[in-house]
DNA sequence: CCTACCGATCGGTAGG
DNA sequence: CCTACCGATCGGTAGG
């Protein structure tokens, strides 16, 4: 099914934007070499060149994807991490937060491409990638000290965070919507599988 | 550095056990787009065509990966939960069996192909993969069960399995060998995590 | 942003 | 398993 053929509107703007979207949903799919920029023109409707008027390489199209990714959730998450609350209401809203942007109908390409495809950057790009997914790590690291303090889990450490990462990482992987569960409940069952006290 | 030109051994066994490592390696690390036939040549000193003698596809060859991916996986954790013990003796030997697979030397290339790239496979040969797959998670599923039974989990359902698993799996996007933790270490903190007596 | 195109590279094959 | 090759496709560009 061709996509419509709206008239073309030369001074429109936010074509960029349309081309990162796309690129997300393509990537996440069919992985970074498996997509072609003929791929990503298509699915905006635009000549084969064309992307490259906005982008000046394939590599600029992946590393846009995945910092737009990672600012979204660390917004998201942020957010979460900041409201008031006890640690254990606080770190809740950061679970349901980040699973939100992996699995919702609008972030969930760009999770995918930053989780699967961020190998593909150059060294520059990945640098770039590494600082923002430090401090976003920190946010749980932080929470995970407030819980600890709270006498909510016995370990804190770095490899527990990475475990944490790890479950609700992986639910890309198998989750579906409709499939029965929402994403509040999968929340809810990883701080129940985690925390101590009720 | 060019690999070592050892003197052609026309009916030397086995190239094709080497075409599949090497291509475990390549897809693990560029991927199976990112990844080519003349990868794969070079990586066991053959011309680009060769390859092809042994198998009929590049598809043929990420199969292969992918299939002794899951047949060596299967087989230690299989053979760790038919051990004689406690549920949780059970359990934590095929936590160590799956984690030992997953990021020892051997067979991490073959653990990293099955994770990422399977879904590069045509309909057929994946139907294959999810039957096996399906015969692996039911062995997890059983210790969950038996882990229940004996009051060690409150709940042994589908997501607690999948939640595991991501835990799990995802190790190998950070697991470094000589990074300060061994995998037993890792293994005994799942474990503790997941359990509730002690 | 399109047209028209380039050089490079790709998976795969015929014939030996 | 090598030699020699094919058609298709790729990322990217010049010029408008």
């Amino acid at each position: 099914m061709a996509a419509s053929r709206r008239p073309l509107a030369p001074d429109e703007p936010n074509r960029r934007a349309e081309i990162v979207r796309a690129a997300s949903r393509l990537f996440a799919e069919k992985g970074y070499a498996g997509t072609t920029i003929r791929d990503i023109a298509r699915a905006v409707d635009m000549q084969s060149g064309s992307p490259f008027y906005h982008f000046k390489t394939k590599h600029d199209m992946l590393l846009a994807v995945v910092l737009e990714g990672m600012a979204t959730i660390t917004r998201a998450v942020g957010a979460a991490a900041a409201r008031a609350g006890t640690p254990r209401e606080v770190f809740e809203a950061m679970l349901l937060a980040h699973l939100d942007q992996l699995l919702a109908e609008d972030g969930r390409h760009f999770a995918a491409t930053l989780l699967h495809e961020s190998h593909h950057l150059e060294a520059a790009a990945r640098a770039v990638l590494i600082e923002q997914k430090d401090a976003y790590e920190a946010l749980w690291q932080k929470a995970l000290r407030e819980l600890k303090r709270s006498g909510e889990i016995d370990d804190d450490s770095r490899v527990t965070r990475l475990l944490l990462m790890g479950a609700l990482n992986w639910t890309v992987q198998w989750y579906r919507p409709n499939g029965g569960r929402t994403v509040k409940q999968i929340a809810r069952q990883i701080s129940g599988m985690l925390l101590k006290s009720r």
